[in-house]
DNA sequence: CAATCAATGTTTAGGGCTAAACTATTCTCA
DNA sequence: TGAGAATAGTTTAGCCCTAAACATTGATTG
């Protein structure tokens, strides 16, 4: 018999992964994927953040988005603005438009994503990921 | 102000992203990853199950499946039996006792990161997941 | 039976991600 | 002030994953 967590898990991961596979194939219209996303949703919600900091806050490493940063700057999307030992992160023209277009179909999407759940599940669903958040 | 479905899917992919770093680091201690159990777990409930099955199975590409396996066959861990054009997948006697020596530790870690959610708490986010999982 | 089609698996190029080594800059304080 | 510590960023090797092209084998049907 298998404990509720370990069910809650199974399903956590496998549901993530087949909303991730609709939301990337969506984004595929802008030529984004969700990485690259999340990055531009980050740095738009908070321009004038550091790599570092970026990092922190994706949950993953500095390497990581070094290299994302890259590929999102040789498109134009955002830049690197030196600052003592840091680079401070802007949204370029191009990107704060690509992004504002995007948004709103891509929110429309997750929602449509959890549709089958009522509005009261789906704050319940939010509640209990977020308590689990905070205790992790 | 932000749906709680938007809301829901951010914190899902956090509390995933979260929760699989927590069990990566474990694994290690047996040279595995996620991906790597994930397949060793498939492969030992299911024995005989073909590639593309277990790819199916797994929400990845074959081409993945594939080369998953090819490692994990490297190391010994399990085989693959051809069987018309298909391959039948199963473990070795070293993976069989890999997996029997992993599973218990693992399931336990998955248990303590979900200890701050009740267990009615755990119940009631399992059904919900189950729920999503179902309509997608 | 032979030609075609479908199903299964393999390969390859390329991006995402990590860990760890490396570089460069800034801070500290003796 | 100058040496060393701390901080921010970059690079590299390697695995995970995908999409798409490829190869192979089995099934269908004219």
């Amino acid at each position: 018999m298998r404990s509720p967590a370990v069910l809650a898990w199974m399903r956590l991961l496998r549901v993530g992964q087949k909303i991730g596979r609709v939301l990337t194939e969506d984004l595929k219209r802008w030529d984004l994927n969700l990485a690259q996303f999340d990055t531009l949703a980050h740095v738009g919600a908070s321009e004038g953040i550091t790599q570092q900091e970026l990092a922190e806050s994706l949950l993953v490493t500095k390497g990581n988005v070094c290299q994302m940063l890259d590929r999102l700057e040789r498109r134009g999307l955002l830049s690197r603005r030196p600052d003592g030992r840091a680079n401070r992160l802007f949204l370029t023209e191009g990107g704060r438009r690509l992004f504002g277009e995007v948004v709103p179909t891509h929110e429309t999407l997750v929602a449509a994503q959890f549709s089958a759940l009522s509005t009261k599940e789906q704050g319940d669903l939010m509640r209990l990921l977020g308590k689990l958040d905070r205790s992790l």
